[in-house]
DNA sequence: TCCTAGATAGGAATCGTTCGTAACTAGCCG
DNA sequence: CGGCTAGTTACGAACGATTCCTATCTAGGA
């Protein structure tokens, strides 16, 4: 479990403000609130969630703003999507080196880190396909709270047939 | 590269059936027209490219039929989604073992094997999240096609700015 | 302080996916 | 082999997530 350090967040606000200045982009009043909230966030909100979020601060903003933003912030590297289903993007601050255990169910995302894992030989035949920037470890599976829920299969071939369909549907 | 082996595609189609069967579900014409796309195919397609390929042979499917035979499908184990970004779930009938090469750019998403990296060992930290149902490498970067693409960057700390904004549009 | 390229808000538009419903049909029973 | 019925299908409408359009604003350099 990894707990919000103030500190850290606001060395990584800093850095923010550096990257997006030097890339030549207008650092403005919703962009910084943006990248606040995700600087504070442990977990992997979707653009709806940060909209939200920065509302409080700022009520004016727009939903889009918040995702051209995002946009912004991926394509200069300062967060990592998490492209989980299909049921919209979810934005990761958490650039260090981290894997990922995603529930199979629920859509969970939680990172993890481990040495062993990161430094990965990856065979010749990758390279053939293109250039490499990153490599991670998915790990997928039910967390936690989806375990208990399983149902005594019908002992066939296969472990479980359709308990229940993946959630898929809207909570609000 | 993977080439499409004819025995093996039938070889699929009978597990395909067999396991539908036994699941209690109805094994119907469009299931078997949808499987046999996919089980043809070494590519992932999305449920719009299935439905495309499919409509072909029996023009009057529905995208819903599609939709609700793939998520059918991977709840039975016979293909695994692949969230790539936000732009549609994609599906992959390969059920052994294998990683994933994903282009950041453009999103393909090609498959790769390494007898290393299916032996993964996992920290300790992983189980305490949930089980692990199983664990692959994902490998970021530019694929062969993108990579020429791009553009000497502005030589500052990091590496490119927003020479392009990461296809997200629409093709047709 | 002034100017202007770049950014924003807001609502309409788009695209992928799902729902509701009436018409089918696979597979079981006799 | 024909009938039954629960499970399926097709289709269009509905939805949610994301993007576009464009008039208005503002960060930051001169």
């Amino acid at each position: 479990m990894q707990k919000s350090d103030p500190g850290r967040s606001e060395q990584r606000l800093d850095h923010f403000a550096k990257v997006v200045r030097d890339a030549g982009v207008k650092v403005t009043h919703q962009r910084l609130e943006i990248f606040r909230e995700l600087a504070t966030t442990e977990q992997h909100p979707t653009a709806e969630a940060v909209f939200r979020a920065v509302q409080r601060r700022v009520p004016t903003v727009s939903l889009d703003t918040v995702y051209r933003t995002l946009w912004m912030l991926r394509d200069l590297g300062l967060v990592a999507t998490l492209g989980t289903k299909g049921e919209g993007v979810r934005f990761d601050v958490n650039i260090d080196r981290h894997h990922h255990y995603v529930c199979m169910r629920c859509g969970l995302v939680r990172d993890f880190e481990s040495r062993t894992l990161d430094g990965l030989r990856l065979p010749e035949s990758v390279k053939a396909l293109g250039s490499v920037v990153e490599a991670q470890v998915e790990v997928r599976g039910l967390c936690a709270e989806c375990t208990p829920k399983m149902k005594t299969a019908k002992s066939s071939t296969k472990p479980a047939v359709t308990p229940q369909r993946t959630q898929r549907k809207k909570t609000s």
